[in-house]
DNA sequence: TTTATTCTTGACGAACCGTCATTTTTTGAC
DNA sequence: GTCAAAAAATGACGGTTCGTCAAGAATAAA
C-alpha cells in the first residue's frame, strides 16, 4: 500500500468537501427522499463509485454531513460560553448560539433529526457517528460546566438528586423540541407554531427561573445581554441574520 | 359505482386494521427502513395491490398509523384534563398522560417523528394527515383551555404578549424534545440521556413555576396528585406499566 | 345461468442502492 | 522518456423496493 501523496490527500479532502456541499444543497432543496447518490454523483461530476469511496451509504453521508457542521456548532457554543458575565448570562448566550446556528444551518438540523431514528442511524458508520456524538457531548459539557459554575458561585441551587447534566439536557430538549415542531408544522396556518421561536428563549428563561437560577429573568435585563452577545460573540452570524446592523 | 355492501365495508375496515397492526409491529421490530410494503403484504397474506388500495404509499401508511393511535392519545389527554383539582393539577395530569401514552405506544412516536421531516410528510395523503393534525390540535386545545382556566381563576398570570397557545407549545416542545433525545441516544453509555425521562416532569414543573403558575411545585404535593391521576384517570395504563399495583 | 360490476392479484417497469470487474491514471524505477 | 506495478475512478450490473395496472376472480344483478 503505497502512501498517497500529500497533494492527492488534499484533493481527496477537497472532493469530500465538494460532495458534502452538494449534498447539503440537495437536502435543503429536495429533502431526504430527494437526496440520491446518483444525483450527487451527477452534480459533483464524479462517478457513483467515487462517492462510495468516501461514504459507505446514504445514511453514512448524512452522518458525515451533520458531523461536518458540528464543528461550527461547537465553536458557537464555546464563544457563547466565553462572554463576560454571570453564569446564567453565559448560559443564555449558549441558547442564542443554538438559535443562530440552527437558523444559519437549517440542513444540519434536518440530517440530525433523521439520524434520531434508530433505523437510519444504525446504517451510518461509526467513524462518522462517533465525531458527531463526541462533539455533541462537548456542547453538553460546556452547558454542564456553566451550570456547575452557577452552583459553585451560589447563583443556583440544584435539587439534591439532580446533576448538572440533567438540567443541561432539559434545556437541550426544550430547544430541540421547539425546532422539531417548527420544522414539522411550517404551515402558515398554525399561528402557535409560527410564534414558537419567538418565545423559545422565554421558555428557557422561565425554566431556569423555576430552578431559581439567579439573576432571574424578571430582575435582569437579558435583552441587553442578548445585544451584547450578538455584538461580542456572534457579530458575523447576527449580521447575516439581520439581528445586528 | 355500486355501493359496497355493509358486510364488505366491514371486511375492508377489518383488513385496514390488520394492516395497521402488522405495520405497527414491523415498525417497532425493524424500524422504518425495515418496514416494506412487500413484507406487509406477505405478513397480512394480502397482495400488494390490496395494500395500496388502502394507502397511497409507504409514508401515507405511516401517517395512517400515527392517526390511528392518535385517538388513544386524545382520549388520555381528555381523561387527564377531567380529573378533579386545580388547573395546574390537570395540566400535570396531561403531562402524565403524554408520558404513559408514549411508553405504551412507542411506535406512534416513531412514525410521528419521521413525519416531522417535510420530505416524508409531503408524500402522505391529506386524508390521513388531516385527522392526525386535527387530533393534535385537539390535544393542544385541551392544554390551552386549562391554561386559560388558570388565568381566569387567578392561578396564573401570563405575560401580556403571550397567548395560552404559546405556553402550551412550550410544554409540548419540552416533552417532544425529551422523547426524541431518549429515542436518539438509547445507548447504555449516556447516563444523562438515560435519566432524562425521570426528570421530564420536574422540568415541566419548574417551567410552570417560572411562570408563577400556582400552586408552585415546591408548595404542592404533586407526587400525591400523580398517584391520584394514575388511579382515577389511567388505572389500566398505569397498571400495565407497573406504576400501580 | 348469464352478464355487469367490483375487487384482488402478482407480474412488471422504474428508481434507487451498493458492488466490482474493467479501464484509466499515477507512481517510481530504470 | 519508457514501462511495469500500484492506486484510483468508472459505470454497468444485480438486487431490492416502490408503485401500477392488465388480467383474472369474486360478487351482485338480471
Amino acid at each position: 500500500m503505497a502512501p498517497t501523496s500529500a497533494r492527492k490527500q488534499r484533493e481527496i479532502q477537497d472532493r469530500e468537501a465538494l460532495i458534502l456541499q452538494v449534498a447539503r444543497g440537495m437536502l435543503l432543496e429536495r429533502g431526504y427522499l430527494g437526496l440520491t447518490m446518483d444525483r450527487i454523483a451527477a452534480a459533483t461530476e464524479y462517478s457513483k463509485g467515487t462517492i462510495y469511496q468516501h461514504f459507505a451509504n446514504k445514511e453514512d453521508l448524512l452522518a458525515a454531513l451533520a458531523a461536518d457542521t458540528m464543528a461550527a456548532r461547537v465553536s458557537m457554543f464555546q464563544r457563547g460560553a466565553a462572554i463576560d458575565g454571570r453564569p446564567r448570562e453565559k448560559f443564555f448566550a449558549i441558547g442564542l448560539a443554538e438559535e443562530l446556528f440552527v437558523r444559519l444551518n437549517p440542513e444540519h438540523f434536518r440530517s440530525q433529526q433523521i439520524l434520531c431514528s434508530v433505523s437510519f442511524r444504525e446504517k451510518a458508520q461509526e467513524c462518522h457517528l462517533a465525531p458527531l456524538e463526541g462533539q455533541n457531548q462537548i456542547c453538553l459539557g460546556v452547558s454542564e460546566a456553566l451550570i456547575r459554575d452557577a452552583v459553585a458561585c451560589g447563583d443556583l441551587f440544584l435539587p439534591e438528586d439532580m446533576e448538572a447534566a440533567d438540567l443541561a439536557i432539559q434545556l437541550y430538549a426544550l430547544y430541540t423540541g421547539t425546532f422539531t415542531i417548527v420544522e414539522a408544522h411550517n404551515l402558515p396556518e398554525h399561528e402557535g407554531f409560527q410564534r414558537a421561536p419567538r418565545f423559545l428563549h422565554r421558555g428557557a428563561h422561565r425554566l431556569l427561573d423555576g430552578y431559581g437560577w439567579k439573576p432571574l429573568s424578571q430582575v435582569w435585563d437579558y435583552q441587553a445581554t442578548a445585544k451584547r452577545v450578538y455584538r461580542e460573540a456572534f457579530p458575523k452570524e447576527a449580521r447575516l441574520l439581520g439581528l445586528l446592523a
